[in-house]
This record gives structure tokens, sequence and C-alpha cells, in this order.
DNA sequence: CTTTAAATGATAGTAAAACTATTAAAAATA
DNA sequence: TATTTTTAATAGTTTTACTATCATTTAAAG
């Protein structure tokens, strides 16, 4: 049996479905292993162009821009890391097993899915380490967010938030603290690989840590209550 | 009496020291302006010197590109606020007490200090909001890191991160903790404003909603080890 | 108060990035 | 096969990012 899973993306997000031509499908494949490589500031779409042997034209007809790129790359990971944790935590009937279980997705380093051909799921988990909430930290985040782009950010928060409120229906703050353990997965594991100090798991920069970490910051908030 | 703080910055930041000229100090003051009203990705050194009434060339002597211009604000940002949370919980005993102090500081939105003329601290706080992490989330992190240009919120994040240690000698993660608050102290208040849905004070807007998301946070790691 | 050095202003320029319009070729469909 | 539609290739424009030069003003040192 072989399936093909597939994210349905908002349409806002693209000029014409990338997913739906070869050459729309190999801007994503070389979009996620320029900004993998060069990072996200330094990425154009002429480079990528040229990795692919078309034109800057022929980028622009798929994508606006570099930050709608962006949008979608993060909105497709977003939507994709839902699709694993659903599918990993179904049938645990716990929830704090199950809470225990999505931290331990959110802070792993992925593999890349075979399922999907053209999009490395492993570099695409780097970028958004590195470059995940630059998608969000604009001047247009409000219009943006009127147009639902960041919807699959929002599902997936609201489904740990979920999960958190099932553990202790009595805590206060199951959004915020959902968002905080998504953020954090990333930002400390960043931390740990680059700006060591800002971290306790910068010696031995293991994963195992920051998930005892942040299973130590959850599990803790949610005992009390 | 009137006192002056003065915030030693790293030389390698900027190319003539923008705190000794009359036009170095209106570049900082503008700056802060502009990017807090345009965002820093529509920043540019041509509409600031159109601003100030100086040209994009003088913009540069002082600064080499808009890059290292945010690690200045940012590195300042970082050395003002540790001064006024050192000034601010100066001769408080007890650990706990100086630690919500600390988290009131982080979450609490700035008012501008007299004491500096060309830096609005409470513009100067949004920007570290919205733009504050890419400073770091670059390619060039790491030698940027070398040439110490995140030392003061390394150093901010051990001042907390040493409290921390001090209200719970035991608990394993002091420094992961303390850049954990720091930035959600931040990114929660973004979300907050932003993208309410990931948060649970979206409604109210109430800062000391946060405070106290925090404050939860912490003291319960806290109480148990 | 004059000399000299430092800082600024004015102008001009390049290279790359970001984006658009036009035309040519290929594919789809009638 | 003719015609419409889609897609690709070429060739631009505008803006950003940055550098160089030189004249003028301001400040500091002698």
């Amino acid at each position: 049996m072989k399936l093909q899973l597939r994210i349905i993306m908002n349409e806002a997000l693209f000029i014409r479905n990338p997913e739906s031509t070869e050459l729309g499908k190999n801007i994503l494949k070389h979009s996620v292993e320029l900004i993998y490589k060069a990072g996200f500031e330094a990425f154009t779409f002429k480079k990528l162009a040229e990795e692919i042997g078309t034109t800057e034209a022929g980028v622009y007809r798929y994508f606006e821009n570099k930050h709608k790129l962006l949008v979608y790359l993060t909105a497709w990971y977003w939507g994709w890391l839902e699709f694993q944790i659903s599918f990993q935590t179904n049938n645990i009937k716990d929830p704090a097993v199950k809470l225990k279980r999505v931290i331990k997705l959110l802070a792993t380093a992925v593999e890349d899915d075979e399922e999907t051909q053209y999009i490395n799921e492993r570099l695409l988990h780097q970028i958004i380490i590195a470059d995940g909430s630059k998608a969000y930290l604009t001047k247009q985040v409000g219009e943006d967010n009127k147009q639902q782009f960041f919807k699959p950010y929002k599902d997936l928060c609201a489904l740990i938030g979920n999960i958190i409120s099932d553990c202790s229906p009595k805590y206060k703050y199951p959004k915020s603290l959902a968002s905080t353990i998504i953020e954090m997965a990333h930002f400390q594991n960043f931390f740990m690989n680059n700006l060591p100090s800002l971290t306790d798991f910068g010696k031995s920069k293991e994963e195992s840590e920051l998930i005892s970490f942040l299973n130590d910051l959850v599990f803790t908030s949610l005992k009390k209550s």
C-alpha cells in the first residue's frame, strides 16, 4: 500500500499551486534546500531559479514574493506536524502520556518523510527553527492573519492546548503554555546549537535534555493545578 | 542631581560611535522611531537619512548595515534592561521576591526613560518584541557571537538564571528557564496583540495576565525542586 | 586666533534584489 | 487542424544596499 499525504494549502498563499506542476514541486524542493543552506535573508528568487534551471519570472508565477513562500513553507510544516502528532498519539487514552509524546515530537529532529518526495522534512524542520518566527514577526501580521495564513499554526496550538486541558482541566493558561512549548522546542534548540550559554544543555547538545526540560516545565505546571 | 546613564557598547558594532556626535544620536533616535513605525523589513538607510535630513552615505559612516544597527539597538536594550533590573531589585533579600520583580519588569511596557534623550525606551521595547530575535536568527549568528555581540543578552540571562538558582538550588534548568521567560515575556505579548488565539489573554489584552502566567510557570517549576 | 584635523554634505556611481511587462513556445481543447 | 489557454524565456524597471570622491563646515589643538 502506498499512500500519499496531501496537505490542503490556503489558496491565497500562492499565485499558482506549486503542487500541481513539476516546476512548482521543484520550487518547493529547492527552496527548502536553499533556505536551509543560505538562510532566509540571503535566499533570493534569482538564486532559486538558477538552482532549478528556470528564470526568476518563472518563480514569481508561483509565489508573489519570498515572504509568501516562507509563510507557505511554515504553514505546510505545521500542517504536516499536526498530522504526525494526530497519527502518533492516536489511541493514547491518558492525556499525560499523549502530551509527553507531543513534546517529544516537537523537540525531536525529524527524519525525511518518504511520503512527500518534494519536501525534505528534516531540512524544513531546521528552517522552522531558524526562520519560522519570521513568518509572523512582521508588520503585515494582521492582514496575513485575516487571510488565515497562520491557521495551521493556530490549529496545532489549539490541539496541544486541548491536551493540556485534558490533563489539568483547572489549569488557567493552556493556550499560552501550548505556544510556549512549541516556541521553546525550537528556540532552545537554536540556542543549544548557536548560543549555548543561554541553555543548560549547551555542552552535551542533547535533544533528550531539551525534552526533559520541556517535560519538567509542563508537568510541574500541570501537577499543581 | 542629574545623572546620565551610559551603556558601554561593543566597538565592533559600529564604524563611528553614534553616541559621540549629534548626527549619531539622531541616527539612533530616528532609527528607533522608523523601525517602530515601518518594521525592520521596510526600514532602509535611505528612508532614515531622509527623515534626519542627511544622506545615505552619512548613515553608512556610523553603521555598516541595518543588521548591525539592529544588533546595536538590541544590545543597548538588554544593557539598559539589566541595569533597570539590578537597580530595581537591589537590596531585595528574598530571591523569590526578586524573581517576581524581574518577571514584572520583563513583561511590563516600559515608559520612556528621561535619562537618555536620544533613545525612546518605550518604542525600543516594542521593537525588541517584534524584531529582537531577528538579531540572532541569522546565518552569521556564530561569527556575531564570537565578536560578543550578544553579551548583554547573555549577561541578562545569566543574571536571571542566578536568581532562579538562588530560589531553588536544585532546579536543573536555570539558564533555559531564564531564556524562556525572557523570550516568552516578549512572544506572548506579541501573540496577545497580534495572534490572540495563541494565548489565554487575547481577550483582555492585559499585561497583568501575562505576568501571572509567567509567575505561575516559573514558581510551580521551582517549588517542586 | 589660526592651523589642522575631524565630521558632514553633496553628488555620483555600482551591484544586486525585487518585481513587471512583453513576446515566444508549448499544451490543451474545440 | 485551428484556436485558445497555459507556460516559458527575455528583457526590462525600480528599489535597496553599498562605495567613492571631494568640497565644506565644525571642532580642537597649538
